[in-house]
DNA sequence: GAAACCGTATTATAGTATTAATACGGTTGA
DNA sequence: TCAACCGTATTAATACTATAATACGGTTTC
């Protein structure tokens, strides 16, 4: 599993975990019942405290994206989401309107971003899996 | 001009303070060389320290989105974003795939999104502007 | 010019968040 | 069983956030 941080970010290390390994699962890189690596290896790997990575998962836990097998390991949920339509939808929202604000700042039409998202989105589509290499 | 804080949305109050005045910024219910209220007004209204929205306009006038006259006051730009395409590209694709991250996360399709994403941003734009009140 | 206002700078203090170092108990598999 | 591995708990160091109290120099307005 590839995940890059940087200190520089702004963003704490965990959060950072997080929000790649969402998009891993999102773009279904890895699949359901996949072992994440051991919190030791990737603290490694990544050169951080095995305890921020262990944060990671931990949050990871929360939101219902992996699960636990005590003593065993951490593995991508094939769940769901548990949240009902309309609280899916006022979180989706909320990202909405950050990005309308943000993009509009840069001076972006609603055009412009409608089509980077396809393109974006089609981008997310065609990655290729971790299993399907040469 | 109105803004909302929460002491338990995790994120540091200038930052929302600063968000919340892109947005206000962003649609327009501002207008460039628009004075901003006072450091000490703005945080008797919010019953926080002058000292957090001193920080919040200071972060905002880096950002190039406001500008300030020395022992006058702090005020709306009317620059465009000085960053070049490329890379004010570069910033909305990261927006955008952590959005499409999140979004597939809570199982929405891209024609959701899309359709959200014009929704939200027809809202954006219907709303009143701060001196057309009755 | 003087009062009233503007943002800034300073210092001190407290609470919280983040990361690190380390020890711990449970599971796995030969 | 037991070594090797898993996530966890505890503690500590550090940085960040926010507050408070004050003082400063510049601008505005009368």
């Amino acid at each position: 599993m590839l995940l890059h941080i940087s200190t520089q970010d702004g963003r704490p290390i965990y959060q950072q975990i997080v929000q790649q390994v969402k998009y891993l699962i999102a773009a279904e890189q890895v699949q359901p019942h996949e072992e994440l690596p051991a919190v030791r290896v990737l603290a490694e790997q990544l050169l951080i405290n095995p305890n921020t990575v262990a944060r990671a998962y931990r949050e990871l836990e929360t939101m219902g994206l992996v699960y636990k097998r005590p003593g065993a390991g951490t593995y991508v949920s094939d769940t769901g989401s548990p949240l009902s339509l309309r609280e899916r939808r006022r979180i989706l929202c909320g990202h909405l309107d950050a990005l309308l604000a943000e993009a509009r700042q840069m001076r972006f039409e609603l055009e412009d971003v409608m089509a980077l998202l396809k393109e974006r989105a089609a981008l997310l589509s065609a990655e290729p899996k971790e299993g399907s290499k040469s």
